[in-house]
DNA sequence: TCAACATAACGATATATTTGAACATATGGC
DNA sequence: GCCATATGTTCAAATATATCGTTATGTTGA
């Protein structure tokens, strides 16, 4: 029993409590499943298939790209947004590993 | 762009959102931490190692065991959990998947 | 029956989510 | 340049959800 509850987290988990909480979300599951292989969609896009506000899109979108699920970029008046695929892939490794070596 | 949003959520993620959203939380996170390999903890002990309230922890774990992260059985007075391992790997090797095909 | 252990019920507080309005920025027409 | 429009973000306020502790309830074993 590893009695350091208050230090237990390892420094690996730090970005990785974030991408568990971004990803907690059923709003944000679904936006990240509207994209397809490779595709960047700016907040319009999102919105239009959305069934929420574009300011409530616009804050999930926050949420996902501070856990670095998501990145973005500005081009002229839009904002394109594309998935992280090798940090998402490689956080979710990561816990895997730590299940498979310390549980 | 996949614009059924509202039905996007494979059924595989059913259970995964769950998940996610049991290990979104840090003190979730630690009591996972508190677990060493193969071990099984009742509540007194992880009450004891924890910041909260006997209850809080109750339901930190009661969270945990929906989500199927963790299993339990109650054996005489006590309740003794342990971490769903393959359960859990099995979960986010099913993300890691889907990332690596579609996106 | 009593004590130990765990969960449930309840209310209080804190955090998250959501929308509409205000604000910021880029584009294009005049 | 100047104004209107398109696109996003931020803010404030309302609502909803989550978290937590205290207390009550249920179960098991001595």
């Amino acid at each position: 029993m590893n009695k350091n509850y208050m230090r237990a987290i390892p420094k690996a988990w730090r970005n990785i409590a974030k991408v568990f909480t971004a990803l907690g979300d059923e709003h944000r599951q679904r936006i990240l499943l509207t994209f397809e292989p490779g595709e960047r969609l700016n907040v319009g896009q999102i919105v239009e298939v959305a069934t929420l506000s574009r300011s409530a899109v616009s804050h999930h979108l926050k949420i996902l790209r501070e856990a670095g699920v998501l990145e973005s970029v500005k081009e002229g008046k839009a904002v394109y947004f594309w998935i992280a695929k090798d940090f998402l892939t490689d956080a979710l490794q990561t816990v895997i590993e730590h299940v498979r070596k310390n549980v």
